[in-house]
DNA sequence: TTGCCATGTTAGCGTCGCTAACTTGCATAA
DNA sequence: TTATGCAAGTTAGCGACGCTAACATGGCAA
């Protein structure tokens, strides 16, 4: 009973893509498990025994799909990387290419893609132990940058430096934005200041960061 | 054999502390094996069974001394967040207080003891699942803050605001240098751009956002 | 229709965190 | 000096986990 019980719960999400002895659509099943997993208790408290229940097979089925524990979270992390992208992509495109408005824009959906997904935000910024999680970030963490470069580019070009290497800027608008990201998700900026809020971090210093080109 | 190799190879560090059937100095042994362990591995491959294995010591006992894991790992926290504020305050001390550069080297100092201790640094601000870790941050972390909260005040004042809010700056630099130590040890940012230097940008940005009190 | 092989299963190994129950020996008090 | 109580060790063991080996199933192509 306790079993049945557990079983349906487990495995309801997934229930009818299970036809019967094979599962048919298994690695479908298992990265929307981790998704899930890593979403409500963090990448640390993964795993995959808890990913096999969902989708409702043995725990030895996963390694016909995913190497290891850490494959599956690679796989993960990319999709993770391209909901980072299209978020802040999708952000600036309102705005003019090159306007300070656009940029700071792209910022704060960066930052309010770590606030709704910070479990995600760790699995992709936190580095794992194995050194095979490094073409995570090679691949995808490399197109959202492109984003970046970008605007920041075009930005440049309305300040009277076309062609100049964007990098350094981007770099620095970056690393404020995933500062401030970091800090609101993994809790010290809440301690040290309750109520602050982090947009405005990034509106007043993205500014002036711009604007010391 | 392999045995009494693997023995004194994982409990020469303390052996000399270790008397006979009680060790008399566990609790510290513990706290230098973590320190090192985690330091070397990184806190989510830290595990009890090589703590004791080092303090040469049965896998029960940590458990007189230490709640659990987690309570080891936040006392090596700790001592972490006690090390950043030794680091921080040492490099603002040669410079006049509220001066920009006091401030500048306060917050490379920040990212020098993250890039020397980056796995220490990912345990201090990497959220553990457990809400116990909390009161690391709160108390440890606080003391690490006043010294930029000091800074920034004095600052203000040479710039005409004294008695002004001194939080909305600090959080914003904060956030900057955080952001940059993040990603230098991280790993992202070497990938996107091999050979930058990522105390320039505190310097730059640093620079920008003092000015634009 | 048959047989291959991708994709499942069960069984089991070694490790880990942690607890229970027992043992040792230092420190203190008679 | 001796007795003894309690802090601080030990061994044994539970349940969970990652992962592997060996076996079972059944869909698809010859």
């Amino acid at each position: 009973m306790t079993d049945m019980q557990q079983e349906s719960d487990a495995t309801k999400q997934t229930q009818q893509a299970r036809r019967g002895y094979h599962h048919g659509n298994l690695r479908e099943a298992l990265l929307e498990a981790a998704e899930a997993l890593i979403a409500e208790r963090g990448p640390d408290s993964f795993t995959m025994a808890d990913a096999c229940r969902h989708a409702g097979v043995s725990t030895a089925a996963p390694y016909r799909h995913f190497e290891d524990r850490n494959a599956l979270m690679e796989a993960v992390g990319m999709r993770a990387f391209d909901g980072l992208a299209a978020a802040t992509g999708g952000a600036k495109a309102p705005f003019e290419e090159g306007s300070v408005e656009a940029i700071l824009a792209g910022g704060k959906a960066y930052l309010r893609f770590a606030l709704d997904n910070p479990e995600r935000f760790r699995l992709m910024f936190g580095r794992n132990p194995d050194l095979k999680s490094r073409p995570i970030v090679e691949l995808a963490g490399r197109a959202c940058f492109q984003n970046l470069l970008q605007s920041v580019s075009a930005y440049l070009a309305t300040r009277g430096h076309a062609g100049a290497d964007p990098m350094p800027l981007a770099l620095r608008l970056w690393s404020l934005v995933h500062g401030v990201s970091s800090l609101a998700i993994d809790g010290p900026m809440d301690i040290i200041a309750p109520g602050n809020d982090p947009e405005a971090i990034i509106e007043e210093s993205g500014r002036a960061i711009l604007a010391a080109v």
